[in-house]
RNA sequence: GGGAGAUUAGCUCAGUUGGUUCAGAGCACCUGCCUUACAAGCAGGGGGUCACUGGUUCGAGCCCAGUAUCUCCCA
């Protein structure tokens, strides 16, 4: 026995078998004759750490590919990073910025030289984090979205939906972030309730002294006003439409025009229409055929045709404008007021409604066959109400905008001349597309003009599944995949797109099952996000609690879908269930077994116990893992280990000090823990590694992580219940010399009153023994009638009595047992109701009828053996 | 404004087509034990009008309607 066999350290003992199963090429895959399980990781961006949303996530899929494996399935986790094009480029934008270098001073080559070599950097760090929770993908896979094979195929799905006619460009409004200077997209934009101001100006009308007050928050767009809008039934201004009113501070007549749209009652029922600034009031704009004038740069400073203010930042030119209005005096006042703001997800700008050519997916053509696939089952969320929310979205679905003003990310193959747009994966095959167009042979590469724009980072991800498989072979033998397992919150934003994406281009769906994690907050159930600070250290948790430690808190509590409100405290336990199964390593390796010794009735009874529990317990979390009940199927593990295994097993056949085991029942405690090893190696897997090498001598390659697992058996329910009995007299006895102060070193005699129940402990072989050693009892006998100066208490169906050394508080006894008697009284009164009840027993299941029979004879019994007792107390 | 979901013990949650007196688990708390693997342990215990109001039913934590509160998604 070395020095390590009693001192546990985790990070040793992760370090050792992670680099073992990684020699032993455990997690690679190549197709072969058995059934697939495949897991493509949801990749990461990037730019970021390992978080906890990570942590819970590929936990998950590291559990659920590990059972495979078990299973003798072939199991294939692919691992992969996510170009995260606006989040990237805005961290090299500063990178390069604290090394003194703008970005308007490189060309796009040599700010994606900075970019790539910024991404060898820094891209790959939570790969190599995952390594430290244990993930066991398949490395040799590690894909990325912007390498050669997703790259191409990212530009072959744009040139092939342009050729289908459903990617089209047009000019809309998007959401503007004036600071990236890019198009963002719905989700990119986050709104939140903020305090605002709300202008209330005064619009004289042309040639009267009248004018209409209209109220606004954005005073410095007023001189992109092309018209003021009212409702046709507002009596207030009927008179006035078809007028003009004088845009203050500039030279400027706009008309009154009647629309349905203006909400009398909000503010002074006048609405200033900016058709280049507001998306209602663009279409307004459009209805009325209105000019439409953009006054703002792109970054967000107003331009030449503000007239006034001109190169201004929008927030400086608010202030500014308030003064000038005021002096013009027709600033009639100010209300403050709450309204939701939008901001850019990344940069946190102000985002601005914005009139721009953008490129757009036509969503409608592809939404039937994801919605159908999800619809009749062909594809399983869990949790099962996700269909609801995809349902919703896919009936409402919206064209998508994939294209963004920036240089980080896959250009978008669509090359200009003059008016005319040629789409193709090369320039040289666009320049052959122009020339049949054009009728002319002269043209070159320089007169064509590439897009400047990349695509949508979810343009590339929404192919992850497909474009992972670079061979034919591959993608036969493991498209579609088993699995997603994700967050919720990009069910749209990724899932609804990669299903999409499944039937465009392989007509097939892109996996089975959706697994949606939940969210992982904090105790006060705010997100866990960098920006609060609320998220610990991955890495440092895991040094803290241990690999398996950690994958235990963040499983104990992750129902699907649900929110998870992490606890560090979770960890802890997992490290104590680590530490549990250590000690209980410790206990088994300290026997030893000897031929000389027998197996004894307790300790057959035992092992055949424990075989039917653990059948038990693959049986109930198979089940478990079917409905993705994870964490339900953890805890039952966990309480099968430790209250099952330790706290009753491995009592009950501990030897005495000195005393060897036989070799039978020493190899079969083996066995049970190995089996528990195999059982829980996917939540905890180096810890079982590690015990599993250390209860027997190994030959190569015979590692828990490639152990069978246990096949599901039939179960001796009878068996099971006996030993319940069993344990049930052992508390009750344990409770009884508690109350009574009676130490368990003093033995008492038991007796068991003789009933009709033929599955008595007495009758069962070895039941007596395990009673007596683990309660200490004296003897066990029958008795057909009170024992004097007992104690009794009822099991799971028998009635027993125990004679403990004590004086018994008549008075006390007597109210215990009237108590008991009441409650069973009240009980046998609910069954009698029920079985008097005509209608219970004409519209009740036959077996119902039948149980409750057995509940009236079960409680019948039950009342006169505590009536017995009574009359022997008052004795 | 449209939609989804939730509300069960101090906390986090189970509760399977309505049917054991159904009200459960884990943590937390309290009590007693250093019983020779583990005090990171062992053995016990208290604690809930299942949000509220009605309805359906022989029977409701579960089904229906309404109310309240909260969360989230979309606009």
């Amino acid at each position: 026995m070395s020095s390590s066999d009693h001192k546990l350290s985790s990070s040793e003992i992760e370090q050792k078998w992670y680099q073992h199963w990684e020699n032993q090429h455990y997690f690679d895959s190549t197709p072969d004759d058995r059934e697939p399980f495949i897991i493509i990781i949801p990749p990461p961006n990037i730019t970021g750490v390992l978080h906890m949303g990570h942590m819970l996530n590929n936990t998950i899929q590291d559990l659920l590919i590990r059972k495979a494996r078990l299973e003798g399935k072939n199991a294939c986790w692919v691992p992969g990073t996510d170009h995260a094009s606006i989040a990237t480029e805005a961290k090299v934008v500063q990178m390069l910025r604290e090394q003194g270098i703008k970005k308007s001073d490189l060309s796009r080559e040599d700010f994606l030289k900075h970019a790539f070599l910024w991404k060898e950097k820094y891209g790959g760090i939570i790969l190599q984090q995952l390594r430290a929770l244990g993930a066991s993908c398949d490395w040799k896979r590690t894909a990325f979205t912007m390498d050669e094979a997703r790259s191409s195929m990212v530009i072959k799905a744009f040139v092939d939906l342009y050729n289908k006619g459903k990617l089209y460009r047009r000019k809309r409004m998007v959401n503007w972030d004036p600071e990236a200077k890019t198009v963002l997209s719905n989700e990119e934009v986050h709104y939140h309730e903020e305090q605002a101001n709300l202008f209330h100006i005064l619009y004289k009308i042309e040639g009267s002294e009248e004018g209409i007050v209209i109220a606004t928050q954005r005073p410095e767009t007023i001189m992109a006003d092309r018209a003021v809008a009212v409702n046709p039934n507002d009596e207030r201004y009927k008179h006035l439409q078809g007028k003009f009113v004088k845009i203050p501070l500039i030279d400027r007549y706009i008309p009154i025009i009647p629309d349905d749209y203006v909400d009398m009652e909000f503010g002074t029922g006048a609405l200033k229409v900016t058709p280049a600034h507001d998306q209602n009031d663009y279409e307004i704009g459009v209805k009325h055929q209105l000019e439409i004038v953009d006054i703002l740069n792109e970054d967000g400073t107003l331009n030449d045709d503000a007239i006034i203010l001109v190169g201004m930042d929008r927030f400086e030119a608010r202030k500014r404008i308030k003064k000038l209005l005021e002096e013009e005096a027709v600033l009639i006042k100010i209300e403050s007021y709450k309204t939701n703001i939008g901001r850019s997800e990344r940069t946190n700008a102000v985002v601005e409604p914005r009139l721009s050519l953008q490129w757009y997916v036509d969503m409608k053509s592809m939404a039937k066959d994801a919605l159908d696939a999800v619809e009749n089952g062909d594809i399983l969320f869990y949790p099962e109400n996700m269909k609801n929310t995809y349902r919703h979205w896919m009936d409402n679905i919206k064209d998508w905008c994939i294209s963004r003003q920036l240089w980080w990310g896959h250009r978008v193959p669509a090359f200009y001349y003059q008016d005319e747009v040629f789409v193709h994966e090369t320039a040289e095959g666009a320049l052959q597309l122009a020339k049949i167009k054009t009728a002319n042979n002269h043209l070159t590469l320089d007169d064509l003009k590439q897009d400047d724009d990349v695509l949508d980072t979810w343009f590339s991800s929404w192919l992850w599944p497909i474009s992972v498989f670079e061979k034919e072979e591959d993608l036969n033998y493991y498209y579609p995949t088993s699995v997603l397992v994700t967050g919720w919150d990009i069910i749209f934003l990724w899932v609804a797109r990669m299903i999409m994406a499944g039937y465009e281009w392989k007509n097939k769906l892109p996996f089975k099952e959706v697994y949606f994690t939940g969210m992982v907050r904090d105790k006060l159930r705010r997100k866990m996000s960098k920006s609060l600070g609320n998220s610990p250290d991955a890495l440092k948790l895991i040094a803290d609690h241990g690999a398996d430690g950690v994958r235990f808190g963040m499983l104990a509590c992750s129902p699907a879908g649900g929110d998870l409100l992490f606890d560090e405290k979770l960890c802890e336990q997992g490290a104590g269930f680590v530490h549990k199964l250590w000690n209980a390593r410790i206990l088994v390796g300290s026997w030893t077994s000897s031929d000389q010794s027998s197996v004894s009735k307790a300790e057959e009874l035992g092992m055949n116990w424990m075989e039917e529990r653990t059948n038990q317990v693959i049986h109930e979390t198979n089940g478990l893992y079917k409905q993705y009940k994870l964490s339900e199927a953890l805890k039952l593990i966990y309480s099968f280990v430790w209250d099952d295994f330790c706290s009753f097993y491995l009592e009950l056949i501990k030897p005495k000090k000195e005393q060897a085991l036989h070799p039978k029942v020493l190899d079969f405690t083996k066995q049970s823990f190995e089996n528990i090893c195999t059982l829980l190696h996917p939540f905890m897997p180096f810890i079982t590694e590690e015990l599993w090498h250390l209860l027997r001598e190994r030959a190569a390659g015979d590692d828990c992580m490639v152990s069978v697992y246990p096949k599901e058996k039939e179960i001796n329910q009878s068996l099971l219940d006996t030993v319940s009995e069993v344990r049930q007299v052992i508390t009750q006895v344990a409770a009884l010399r508690q109350k009574y102060g009676v130490k368990y070193i003093v033995s008492a005699p038991l007796y068991l009153a003789k009933s009709d129940n033929e599955k008595n402990i007495l009758n069962t072989q070895g039941a007596d023994e395990i009673i007596q050693k683990l309660a200490n009892i004296s003897s066990l006998s029958f008795t057909d009638k009170e024992v004097a100066g007992s104690q009794s208490f009822l099991g799971l169906r028998d009635q027993y009595f125990i004679i403990l050394p004590i004086t018994i508080d008549v008075e006390e006894e007597r109210k215990k047992i009237l108590s008991e008697i009441e409650y069973t009284r009240g009980f046998l009164e609910s069954v009698e109701k029920k079985l008097s009840n005509e209608k219970f027993v004409a519209n009740a299941a036959a077996a119902l009828v039948e149980k409750e029979k057995q509940k009236k004879a079960d409680g019948l019994t039950r009342l006169a053996a505590l009536e017995a007792s009574l009359a022997q107390l008052e004795s």
